[in-house]
Order: C-alpha cells, then sequence, then structure tokens
DNA sequence: TCAATAATAATCAATAATAATCATATATGC
DNA sequence: GCATATATGATTATTATTGATTATTATTGA
C-alpha cells in the first residue's frame, strides 16, 4: 500500500473513532509500527490530525462540531446583526398558540432568543434549536425524527412516512442559500430532502434571507418563488431583487439594517 | 484503555452529575486511582474540569451542566453505582458497528459513559442521551421524531408511522419500574406507548434494572417475561426472583454490586 | 482536640510506546 | 543498467505511562 492511501486510510479511521491507535492503523494498513508512525507524524505535521501517545485523533473533536456552543463561520458572524433583526421580525409574526414549523439554519437559529418568552409549538429539525428552545423557554418542542448530521445540524430521515405528516402548521420559517427568480436554491442535496417534506406541511411560507442572498447562487431548487408567502430581508435588498420578488407576488418586509455591518464598513 | 478515551469517558461523566469520585472512574475506565488522579489533574490544568477533593466536577455552572436541567433524585444516587455496573455490563454486550436502540431513562442513560469510546448506530426515544452522545462520542444517532416530553424526557409520537418503523437493531436496550411474573412494568402510560412502538424493532430485548425493581410494582404491563432474552441486574437479587427469570428462560447477568451501597448500609 | 479514616502524593518497578539505527527493498534519474 | 535517493521494516535503546506500595496530608466524628 502506498504512502497516500495509507494516509486517506488513516485520516478515515481518525473521523470515524475516537482514537486511532498505531496498532489499529496497523492492522488496517497492513504496515508497520515504525511506518504508521512516521506516518501519523507527517500528517501532524500537515494538521491533517492530532497525533497523541498510542496513536492519533481527530483534530476537531467532536464536542466542538454542531452544538449550541457552535462556532459560527466568519461570513456568518459577519451578518449577525443583519439576521437578528430579521429573525426577530420573523418572529413577530407569530402569536402564542401557534403552531409553526422552522427550519434548520443560521439565520432561523437566530429566532431562538425572541421565542424564549412565547409559548408556541415548534416542529423543527434542528437539534440545536431544539436543545436551545427545551433549555430555556417553555415552547412545546417536536422534532421531526431522524439521523443527526453533524455538520448540517439537521435531523435527516429517508422516509416519507415520519413524524412531519403529522404536523400542520401556520407558517414554517426557513433560510436559503440563495433566492433566484427561478426560486429558493440550496447547496446541499441533504438538506434539501429535509426542507421538502416540511414546507408541505404549512400554509405559508416564510424565508428569512438577508440582502446578500440574492446575489447568491446555487445548483439546487427547493421551491418555486410564487410558493413563497413572504420574504423577510434587510435594507440593503437591490430595487431589481425587490421587483423580482413583486412580480412573483412575494410580500417583503424589509428590516433596519444593524450599524457597523459588513457592507457599510466596505463602503466607507 | 488508552489515555484520551478516559478523558472522554471521565468528562462525559463529569457533565452527568454533580461529582465524580476517582473510584467512579475507576470503575468506568478500569483504570488505577493513581492513573485517574493524573488524568483529572491533566484535565483540571486544561479546564476542561475542576479538580476537588475525592475527584472532579464540571467546570460550568449547574444551569449549563443538567442535561435539559435534569434533576437527581435522592433514590437515584442511591443506586447510581448499581446502574452504572449494570450499564456498563448492557454496552459491553455491543460491538463497534452494531445497531441498537436505547429507551429513555435513568439506567439506560448510564450507558452513555462506556459509549463515548465507541462507534455505533443508536437509535434513542432520549433527547437528553442523544445530546450527550453528540456531544462526547462519534457514534451515528438516530432520534425517534415527536414531541419532547420535559418530565419523562423523551420524544413521543402518537403516530404509528415514524422513524422507528424503519430502523432494525439487534438489540433494544430498556430500563423499567418494575419486574413482575406477569412481565415488565411501568407506571407511566406515555412512556409505555413509546416503548413498545421501539421493542418491535429490534431482535433481542436486554432489560437493565437494578434488583430494588423485583420488589416494585406497577399496573401497567409492557411486555411478557417471555420477550426478554435478558435481564441484567446487581447481584442482590433475590433467589426468588432468580427463579422467576429462569422458569421464564430469560439469560440473566449479574453485576458486582458497588461497595458502600445504601442497601449494605441499612443491613449493617 | 484527637484518633480514625479517607484521600492524595511520592516513589519505584514493570510495562508500553516511541525514537534511533541500520539493513533491505523499491523507486527515480541519469 | 547503474547509481542514488527514498521508503520500509526489524532491531535495539530510550523515554513515557501505569499501577502497586508506602508515606503524607486532609477530613470526619467522637
Amino acid at each position: 500500500m502506498h504512502e497516500k492511501e495509507r494516509h486517506r486510510v488513516i485520516l478515515s479511521a481518525v473521523e470515524d473513532r475516537p482514537v486511532v491507535t498505531v496498532i489499529d492503523a496497523c492492522n488496517l494498513t497492513g504496515a508497520s509500527e515504525a511506518t504508521i508512525r512516521r506516518d501519523i507524524a507527517n500528517l501532524h505535521i500537515g494538521n491533517k490530525l492530532r497525533r497523541v501517545r498510542g496513536g492519533a485523533e481527530a483534530i476537531a473533536p467532536p464536542q466542538f462540531t454542531g452544538l449550541a456552543g457552535r462556532t459560527f463561520a466568519v461570513n456568518e458572524t459577519l451578518r449577525i446583526k443583519d439576521k437578528q433583526a430579521i429573525a426577530q421580525a420573523a418572529a413577530a409574526l407569530c402569536r402564542d398558540g401557534d403552531s409553526i414549523i422552522i427550519n434548520g439554519g443560521t439565520t432561523t437559529f437566530q429566532m431562538v432568543h425572541p421565542l424564549v418568552s412565547r409559548r408556541l409549538a415548534i416542529l423543527t429539525n434542528s437539534f440545536t434549536l431544539a436543545e436551545h428552545l427545551l433549555k430555556h423557554s417553555k415552547n412545546t418542542i417536536t422534532l421531526s425524527g431522524g439521523t443527526i448530521y453533524r455538520e448540517q445540524n439537521i435531523l435527516l430521515s429517508p422516509f416519507e412516512n415520519d413524524i412531519t405528516r403529522n404536523f400542520y402548521a401556520k407558517r414554517m420559517f426557513i433560510g436559503a442559500q440563495g433566492i433566484s427568480p427561478l426560486g429558493l436554491v440550496e447547496a446541499d442535496p441533504l438538506v434539501i430532502q429535509a426542507e421538502q417534506k416540511l414546507i408541505r406541511q404549512a400554509d405559508e411560507l416564510v424565508v428569512l434571507a438577508d440582502s446578500s442572498k440574492f446575489e447568491r447562487r446555487s445548483s439546487l431548487i427547493i421551491c418555486e418563488l410564487s410558493k413563497i408567502n413572504t420574504i423577510i430581508t434587510d435594507d440593503r435588498i437591490s430595487d431589481t431583487a425587490a421587483s423580482m420578488l413583486d412580480a412573483a407576488d412575494v410580500n417583503l418586509i424589509v428590516t433596519r439594517s444593524g450599524e457597523n455591518q459588513y457592507e457599510g464598513k466596505a463602503a466607507s
């Protein structure tokens, strides 16, 4: 087995298990201990894994992937004030006692803060969102069943007959990778599947999308613009984007931008 | 067990209860006191936990450590050593790669600690258990869908067609309120419904029940004794209870009781 | 306060893991 | 093809970790 092959085997094992011992890797690759040690040392230098006595472990321990204490990517944090304002406007649409669906995502996650003081029946596919509201609010939380995908932070079931089929909501709140004339677009097919299942279960579809989303293009269409009832965005939405929504008969709610924004800084 | 694995197990235990004694950690990991002390000292330096006389405690304030605000009743802590030993024996039945079902409950929850260093496909109806394993392990977690019942700490769906119907497991692990000649009994009808749905999906049914459960009587029967493949209990199980299980052709696994137990003290 | 007890620290031998060394095998360039 | 460079595996030496033992230090309860 070649060096690169061994490296791939070792890295794969490291993703899979808490720790991979030198002996484990020997068995997996058929190489000697000396070789595995050299491999691990090299991968360690290349920051592909962490070398520990006895073997190696993944560089990002599982406790940091995904949950409440999750790290937001830099481009996410830059837009956080916008997202908060948008999420707040979204939460303001709900009245205590309403049944709503919240699709997992960084923008929709911001809804948790206004929602902690509310009393709604909430269906979500986001483990993180459920966790947060369960701990900090008295909302009734229903989770769609399925396997927890750590990276996307959603629960996904490959089956049609799940709990979501029996939940009817007044509104569904969803984020998006982008909004194009063709509709709501998303990059991850896994996420799309989960979203489409939920969309059917709500009367109204409310999209939370900061103005940058109108420039983004992703390949996979979740649904047409005409299916969207309302889009909530910030006040830097372009006129062309606004008229596109107007043409598709989408109700538009515009929030005031927060101060100290990325775009504002770039313009100054 | 390697150093990193021990660290995981210790950190997992520290989040579960107010303090983890050195002896607890020894039982959980199989390491000596000296090693556990060194581990705790290292984790303390690394700010992963706080070292206290007798063991270690979580660094985070109690409102965040409590898994969904789990409160420890007195009778829970008294039996915890038994539960740990039983849960450990249960986890020892599994091999990496197995598909298992874990029904929510205080005894089955103790399985999380030995499971953090494993890699299984786990279906559960316990939000707390899923949360813990998601944070501390690399197991694949599937949650049954449904509304989260805070008190019972389980997800419950009133519908038949949910994700659980599509999950097949080698074994299902379940606790119980009590075990009588009529079968496994439970007090809460809500819980029964959730359990019965899961029981159908596994080849083998393994019951985790400390010896006090053989004296408890509850009104609602979950399933007959004959449906149970294995019961894991502690060594204070009475002869009558043992022969009852023997008559029902139930495989019995008896764990050694921990020292300084409630019953032992009462008897002296 | 003082003994009894439990917990920790210190020490050391046994063990396990790693590093260093070297011989051999494999690939690469000329 | 040959020489050189590189990678590998076996061997030995070194170092780190572990658990048992003993000594010391806290804690508890009379």
